[in-house]
DNA sequence: ATTATAATTATGTATAGACATATGAAATGG
DNA sequence: CCATTTCATATGTCTATACATAATTATAAT
């Protein structure tokens, strides 16, 4: 009975009996009052625990009603997206990027509609290579909203990449992300010294500062390339 | 003064001072009993607000040193991994699946690896097409474990999907994910009716009870699909 | 029978106070 | 000067109590 994190205690011993099935999806578990009994403590502790229980998705809980075993446990993979720099130097490789591309341009019409921008706004448009010791391993394709970026088109992209730049320098309030697959366009493959229409994995991501996109990016990987995360 | 969620009242103010640059990233902001003092209220509502924040990446906090705003905002995305019907049928769609094989094999030796099978165990080897309105959505192959699987051998898989009987049957304990795009064999592109080489979507999944890995499942998407996720 | 109202109840949240724990900084000793 | 110990402090957690809120059930009114 040295240290007693009890909400943690409680929490796994319940996550246990659930794994175990001895509370099956749909049953309904004791009612907080009761578990504080068995367990000796606060309600407000096995209010934690039954919380964390049910932001992992293995409780449903309700009013009036109660805490039951989920049914159907929706399951959550949470992707924790590094910045591409660390993400390379955590894996002991040197990182480099290449500016490849940087314009003032009118978006294409696909683009515009996406960032939700009826003017005709000139957006700054950059392209970047990344690199993990000298092998090219990520092509990213990005627009940037210089309205809600200003002095957009005075920061020096070949000291620091774009993706670094916006996380130091702008808070998003929202964003998505989308992951697809794409045949390697003959200059992409030249890139990536890979073959035409080789699949690589490709994500799309749009960020947002209320109504108004700070930036839309493509990163599309090289071959072969995997994402993995943790399922909860 | 009607209702006062203040956590979630609290936590909002304080966002919104992170995302309005009120407080930039490497700041310490104040400690939680002079927020509880501004904002009139205990300390574990303060408490509780912060924790929100910590656990969304905004905040790191450390005992006493106190929370700063997060310098590299690690930013996470939640995909919510549905049973393939319902999403299908949440989009309108009419759901069906095939069996396409059905197999008691010795896994091939890289799949023998990853799920950690040392042993000769024959494992259930099942393939599955899923379709909406008839169309070809996902081709799912999968290996299942009997060990910790009893009965498996005996299901029909025509009526419930592999997937949906083993959400509804056998609880995991932990799961890995990841996502890469692959080029369809001559064999996949017939099944999607697109072309050999296109590039589609791969999600492979494997699940484990304790040291066991319950089943390894490759979903391959078809030509052109995007899963899309919200930004945390 | 149907509808409106009140009572009941499990969870949701807030609070003050206490102790636990990690850790930076200061004091101490070699 | 460096290593060790002590101290101070912000966060982490637990408790008892109270009230809020949602939703079911019982009751009363139409």
């Amino acid at each position: 009975m040295t240290t007693r994190k009890s909400w943690q205690i409680i929490h796994d011993e319940l996550r246990g009996r659930i794994i175990d099935g001895i509370w099956q999806p749909g049953d309904l578990i004791p009612a907080e009052e009761q578990l504080a009994v068995e367990f000796q403590c606060a309600r407000a502790t096995v209010n934690r625990s039954l919380r964390a229980l049910a932001d992992s998705g293995l409780l449903d809980r309700r009013r009036r009603v109660g805490s039951r075993v989920a049914t159907e446990p929706s399951r959550y993979a949470t992707l924790k997206i590094d910045i591409i720099r660390l993400e390379v130097e955590q894996r002991g490789a040197k990182y480099r990027h290449v500016l490849t591309e940087r314009a003032q341009v009118l978006a294409p019409e696909r683009v515009q509609y996406r960032m939700n921008l009826n003017d005709g706004t000139e957006l700054l448009y950059i392209c970047n290579l990344h690199m993990a010791d000298e092998r090219p391993i990520i092509y990213e394709e990005r627009w940037l909203n210089p309205v809600v970026l200003p002095g957009i088109f005075d920061v020096n992209f070949s000291a620091i990449s774009v993706n670094e730049w916006l996380v130091r320098n702008v808070m998003f309030t929202r964003g998505d992300i989308s992951f697809c697959a794409a045949n390697l366009t003959e200059r992409e493959a030249q890139l990536f010294a890979a073959e035409v229409g080789d699949a690589a994995f490709v994500i799309e991501r749009m960020t947002w500062q209320g109504e108004q996109c700070i930036t839309s990016v493509r990163l599309l990987h090289e071959p072969g390339f995997s994402m993995r995360a943790e399922l909860i």
